[in-house]
DNA sequence: CACGGATGTTAGTCATCATTAACGTCAGCG
DNA sequence: CGCTGACGTTAATGATGACTAACATCCGTG
């Protein structure tokens, strides 16, 4: 059995991860200008300069973050779209799971997602667009199988507002359990995808 | 007929409500702690410390914008339900077109107002949180009526879901014309909510 | 066991920013 | 006409905050 450390690699290799996610929480209650780098640091017991040693700057902390949430949520889509399903209609069901899980799980991160991205500095910013631009236009394929004759602007519109509803859950967080909350904004949202495209 | 003035006293009332304006805009593009004073009064053409004239602090201002906002919202939902209606399902529609026309109206507020109450200082944000609270409760009752046998909880998290896909609009701004994204927005909205209580 | 790299620490440094001070302008009114 | 109050303006002032410098520690390794 190896030596009884405090914590030893192991702490070191999770300073990076503890920090984005001690920011991420920080972010969302008080906003990317609202928290100062001795905040960040004081959540993760290191004091203030320390998170140099991790990130170039505020801005990159930013951008890494946001730039690690849309490949996230990005590369979740695509492997539902490319798995075998029986069809559409069970792929937007698995679409819809991806986007609840993540935003009961990481209620913070999906806030700062999208909230923040005014604040990232151009290179990553793009980037960034990129990827939720790619990620919705994996919803919108799937319910343009689902409903041709729709336009595409019509569902790219409905497919933000679902995100709205769905994303909505930080807010209400506490309200419902999580167990009642998942099946309750999966139906809603079905639901209202249905009502979006009536009449086309 | 009155003085040809450039702008008399018109102007002067303006002031204080234009330079509200400017500050939602900005908050919402940037965050609270995004935007300083000298970008507030930039925006009106004044500059800088000229604002300190009007509202006694820059937390003052953003108390005053989201104390607007949520009295009316909060009034405009009261006069919807003590008016007299055919029944509470045309009652909740009046609620679902005060929303809607808030949040194609006024993209700013709407987003200011579930963003930056962290940042209101604590005298107005307890009446600010009430006023929220109360605005709410304005829709659970006509959704209790509308489903005796479902739990409040329940009708309270669908509630905010709603005004999560409501108040989306601001993010699919551009996408769709905004006379067919009143439509769709109630149409999603009502079909979330009818899903929210099946089998209830 | 000396060395180097990874990680922290504390004490600057330099900007930015909210807020205040001191000082015009000007309209209306006695 | 000269006062007064509403509104603005441009310099402080004082904090706060991002980032850098200079200086430990400590682990693994040659």
């Amino acid at each position: 059995m190896s030596t009884a450390y405090p914590t030893p690699t192991r702490n070191r290799r999770n300073r990076r991860a503890e920090i984005l996610e001690a920011a991420a929480r920080l972010f969302a209650a008080r906003g990317f200008h609202g928290v100062s780098i001795e905040d960040i640091g004081g959540a993760v017991g290191v004091s203030g300069p320390a998170l140099y040693r991790h990130f170039s700057g505020k801005d990159a902390l930013l951008s890494e973050m946001l730039l690690d949430v849309s490949s996230r949520l990005r590369e979740s889509a695509v492997a539902v779209v490319t798995s075998a399903s029986p069809g559409p209609a069970e792929t937007l069901d698995a679409l819809l799971n991806v986007q609840i899980t993540f935003a009961l799980e990481q209620p913070a991160l999906i806030t700062v997602h999208d909230r923040e991205l005014g604040n990232v500095p151009e290179p990553a910013r793009r980037q960034i667009r990129r990827l939720q631009r790619l990620y919705v236009e994996e919803w919108v394929t799937v319910l343009a199988e689902l409903h041709p004759a729709c336009p595409a602007a019509r569902l790219r519109a409905a497919t933000h507002a679902v995100f709205g509803l769905l994303n909505s859950t930080p807010y209400s967080a506490g309200e419902l359990p999580a167990q009642d909350m998942r099946p309750l904004l999966h139906a809603m949202a079905r639901a209202a995808i249905a009502a979006s495209v009536k009449d086309h």
